[in-house]
RNA sequence: GCGUUCAUAGCUCAGUUGGAUAGAGCAACAGCCUUCUAAGCUGUGGGUCGCAGGUUCGAAUCCUGCUGGACGCACCA
């Protein structure tokens, strides 16, 4: 908060409680100051409406004289700050001191070095993020590039608000799919190996899409394939003996690396640790060896992917601190349909497991009637594991919303656990009552919509890098014409520039509505979109590197008197509204993080860009003398501070020169 | 059928949590580069906030109904 509005809250504060005998708290009293639609209406306003409920009676205009009268008398109070109040129908205005104004926020940028709105809450939560989580077997498409920027964007949002923030992305390793894959890829006899190693999810997906097929002509392939699973889930269950709660014991005792890393295998790897190529020998070997060879050929698919996904992230520039995969879950689904049961929390229908969470008419199933284990299933286990891990104060999952029945399920689970706690025997369950207790209330989903339509001229699914290739192409026709890089493009400008349009293209809506994709969109670069935000980084940069020439020349301004601006300069008006937008930083973060909400910051940035560039357009710094240059050069290096933390927050690429 | 969610300018979206005159960007049209990067700026036109009720001083925002779309609803994830 500025002291313009600190000021006020006080002021409030006090005038509530000599005249009305009313005690208010700040935040109280904060809350009643608004923040007007438009600057003719001044900066901060009271409403009669808000105020009524602080002893002010009376018409609404009555109410507003009244505040206004309460004012008048101790302007000299806060005068130094506000250079009118004015009553307007229900409403009571306030101009700040504009010269003041804009002078205290370019100081307040440049005084807290890059940290510029940074948060540090007394008590930091803890919150782990969970997103990107592809699945092995599908192509890294769109959609699961929302999760990522998003996910990764609100990451950097806790973490710039002072949190602690724990990134994982939980691979889709598991499931009655892998079933299926391992079918097929024993199953064929034309599989290019060599294919496999360059484009290893391409080609499971292949696979996947093939039996698929064949499944729809001999249903007798999806037996064989459920068998296969199962075969799978039970020899990663007999390879880590021990139940839940010992694993629970040894995550309390510090080991909490996963558990996979020890499973059996039979040659994957070499002796160095690198993984074999897959050749027709292996092949073979995996297919014909019963349990073991199928946890290999099942740890040889998520290698391979693993490392293609990780080679993606790295393109975009995204981190996680753990990659987690579901497989180590399902070893211990079976504990957890155990005690579910066991307390009546669960019960048995149709041979399979359910759990009926109150108020929906849709009950969770935690198992198959073949026993193993389930998505549903699985998540439970995985947030116990994270809670004895982590000991988070708030879990967000980065999923799409057409799994909200899903994750309203999961929570509901934690809470009804909680209720039913004494249902649960001590006995062999001490800790897993412990960590499942404390989740209930903590898990969110962060949910975003679907994009739609969109497609590659063929009609097919659109793969992220195809994506990015299309935008940086077309980012580099620009650069050419304009005459900017070379041919070579060696500082990859280019590609910098269609990262940006796309990342930001995913984050400028709000999340849960549905994107209508539209390639001309993403393409133009122009208006709202990422590359405009690019660009006027880059004039502020150019600007500044010039005018620092300048102003070494011209000598010392005025640093420390109290006016760097002055009401008569030509561009005061447009200086005000910049540091004005400048100013709302604080509370835009804020408002992201509460609302787990990047768009937010999106609407915010472009908003300062288009106040700057009207600004850059209608007036010439260079050519002026110091006097008149030294706190504009202030003004453009906070505008520059901004924008960049924001382009930082959304991970899009911040470009030197462009 | 049940549940969730959405409907704002020709198109894509904002709209400060119920407040003052509903705003941007594209597209269209008219302008602005011998001057700090034209991926920029200025101006014009464009709206029954899906429809109908209700709640109150006040509704794009909350409630109900209707219409239309998206998603989900037991052994997939």
């Amino acid at each position: 908060m500025d002291i313009f509005k600190e000021s006020l809250v006080s002021f409030i504060k006090t005038a509530i409680k000599e005249k009305k005998n009313i005690d208010i708290t700040n935040e109280e009293s904060e809350k009643l100051i608004k923040n007007p639609p438009d600057v003719s209406f001044g900066d901060y306003s009271l409403a009669a409406y808000y105020m009524a409920g602080y002893g002010f009676k009376g018409k609404p205009e009555e109410i507003a004289e009244e505040i206004f009268n309460i004012f008048m008398p101790n302007l000299a109070r806060i005068e130094d700050l506000f250079d009118k109040i004015e009553i307007k129908g229900a409403y009571v205005n306030f101009f700040v001191n504009k010269a003041r104004f804009a002078s205290f926020v370019v100081r307040d940028v440049s005084g807290s070095g890059g940290d510029y709105g940074k948060g540090s809450p007394e008590k930091p939560l803890r919150v782990i993020i969970d997103f990107s989580s592809p699945n092995i077997a599908k192509p890294f498409g769109v959609g699961h590039l929302r999760s990522t920027v998003i996910g990764m964007s609100l990451s950097n949002i806790y973490k710039f608000c002072g949190h602690n923030v724990i990134k994982i992305n939980y691979l889709g390793d598991f499931g009655t799919q892998f079933g299926k894959l391992i079918t097929a890829f024993c199953r064929y006899d034309d599989i290019d190996f060599d294919e496999f190693e360059v484009n290893p999810v391409k080609s499971l997906y292949n696979l996947y899409v093939r039996i698929h097929k064949e499944a729809e002509e001999d249903p007798s392939i999806d037996d064989v394939a459920r068998d296969n699973f199962k075969e799978l889930e039970e020899g990663l269950v007999r390879g880590n003996a021990g139940g839940l709660e010992d694993r629970l014991g040894s995550i309390d005792g510090g080991q909490t690396e996963s558990v996979m890393g020890t499973a059996l295998d039979m040659g994957v790897m070499d002796n160095k640790g690198k993984q074999l190529r897959i050749t027709k020998e292996l092949k073979s070997r995996f297919c014909d060896s019963g349990p073991d060879g199928k946890i290999s050929l099942w740890k040889f698919f998520r290698n391979l992917s693993k490392k293609e996904f990780e080679g993606i992230y790295e393109k975009i520039d995204i981190k996680f601190d753990y990659y987690e995969g579901e497989a180590e879950s399902a070893v211990f689904s079976n504990d957890i349909k155990e005690i579910l049961l066991k307390s009546g929390i669960a019960e048995e229908s149709e041979g399979a497991v359910i759990i009926n969470i109150k108020g929906g008419k849709t009950p969770a199933l935690i198992a198959k009637s073949d026993g193993t284990s389930l998505y549903f299933s699985r998540d439970i286990v995985t947030a116990i594991f994270r809670m004895a891990k982590y000991n988070f104060d708030k879990m967000i999952y980065v999923v799409g919303s057409e799994q909200s029945l899903h994750f309203n399920q999961l929570c509901g689970v934690f809470d009804i656990i909680k209720e039913n706690l004494n249902k649960i025997s001590e006995k062999d369950n001490t800790r897993f009552k412990r960590y499942a207790s404390l989740i209930s209330g903590r898990l969110v989903h962060v949910k975003f919509g679907r994009i739609i339509g969109m497609s590659t001229r063929k009609g097919n699914l659109v793969f992220l890098e195809d994506y990015i290739k299309e935008a940086s192409l077309k980012a580099k026709e620009k650069l050419l014409l304009d005459n900017k890089i070379t041919e070579a493009d060696k500082d990859g400008t280019s590609l910098k520039v269609g990262i940006g349009a796309v990342i930001f293209n995913d984050l400028k809506t709000r999340r849960t509505t549905d994107v209508n994709f539209n390639w001309d969109n993403v393409l133009s670069f122009e208006g709202q979109t990422g590359p405009y935000l690019q660009y006027t980084v880059s004039r502020i940069n150019s600007l500044v590197s010039k005018l620092g020439v300048v102003d070494s020349e011209g000598g010392a301004a005025s640093d420390t008197a109290d006016f760097l601006f002055s009401k008569n300069d030509d561009d005061f008006n447009d200086i005000f509204l910049i540091t004005k937008q400048i100013s709302g930083f604080r509370d835009a973060v804020g408002s992201a993080m509460e609302l787990n909400e990047p768009s937010v910051l999106s609407s915010y940035a472009l908003e300062l860009a288009s106040l700057f560039n009207r600004y850059y357009q209608n007036y010439r710094l260079i050519g002026n003398d110091s006097d008149y240059i030294k706190p504009r050069l202030l003004m453009l290096s906070a505008v520059r501070t901004v924008l960049t933390r924001i382009l930082n927050l959304l991970c899009v690429p911040v470009l030197e020169r462009m």
